[in-house]
DNA sequence: TTAAAATAGGATAAAATTATCCGAATTAAA
DNA sequence: TTTAATTCGGATAATTTTATCCTATTTTAA
């Protein structure tokens, strides 16, 4: 059996997504956060969520302080402006929504796989949810308790 | 770089679907199709093809008869009967509507994850599509010229 | 009955993704 | 200035997914 099939995102993207979400959370609290901090708030393991925030860092999704006292952060006023999809594209890249959902080459209109008007529907509100969801109310939900980032 | 991060589907499914396809395509002409025709007519690997074949055999999606002039096929009576998720569920098994998106253990309403409400509708979406597609109408887009299953 | 054409299935390999380890560089406090 | 706490980054390992190879089995036609 081949395995999972349906994927909404890679676990490079889920522990980042979370990351970026406990990060923004910290940071309104005006508290940068470690690493360590990070991996066991989210649950996920250490060293592989040090690259991915690497990558956040480098796409200046979030900021880092090396040495004591350092951890990650974001700038406060931001916070509200950072969308899930910003998060994603610099987990990705790009050639995220673009890609056919059955492997050809490109996605065309002109030259449409099967699936392509079924999936086009999908697709787009995936990508509408993405880059309307921003960092604020999905931090705002955690403070709250309406919504958890383990377990 | 964490590459890929939105797969709609696994290599296997987007092989599975296409050869699929292919086959009830062939099926309603009457003729059966060998592994080597349909790897050939949808561009895929031969050998990776066959190990999903043959999950759809397991799993009564298509039938497949050895020897000489053997090859897959599909009870032409049944194809308009044969669900998208029909598919996706053989080569998957199940659990595909029921993950979290970001990876907790359980997609629970009561314990939600920061995208659980925004990721719902967007999987119920794709839900419904794949329910609600059948292979009938897909082979007859592709006997139209209206899609296509390679490049 | 034999030979050729196919699928079935086990073993293995390659590639991609996920995960770990460790030393270097940086920072702030003591 | 030293030390401890951190992030950074390269190397490597484990796991999963994708892909290949080879033999066995089945089936039909000659
Ligand atoms: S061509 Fe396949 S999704 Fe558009
Ligand atoms: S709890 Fe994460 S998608 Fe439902």
């Amino acid at each position: 059996m081949y395995q999972i099939v349906i994927y909404m995102f890679s676990k490079a993207c889920e522990y980042g997504i979370k990351a970026s979400i406990f990060i923004a959370l910290s940071s309104y609290k005006g508290v940068r956060v470690s690493l360590k901090a990070i991996a066991k708030e989210i649950n996920s393991p250490e060293a592989f969520t040090a690259k991915i925030l690497q990558d956040l860092v480098r796409h200046d999704v979030i900021n880092s302080m090396k040495g004591a006292y350092g951890g990650f952060e974001i700038d406060k006023s931001l916070i509200s402006s950072i969308k899930l999809s910003d998060i994603v594209n610099a987990i990705d890249g790009d050639a995220i929504y673009s890609g056919c959902g059955l492997g050809l080459d490109t996605c065309d209109e002109d030259h449409p796989c099967p699936v392509h008007h079924k999936f086009k529907s999908v697709r787009e509100e995936l990508r509408f949810m993405l880059e309307n969801t921003n960092l604020e109310e999905l931090a705002l939900n955690i403070k709250s308790g309406a919504s958890f980032l383990k377990v």
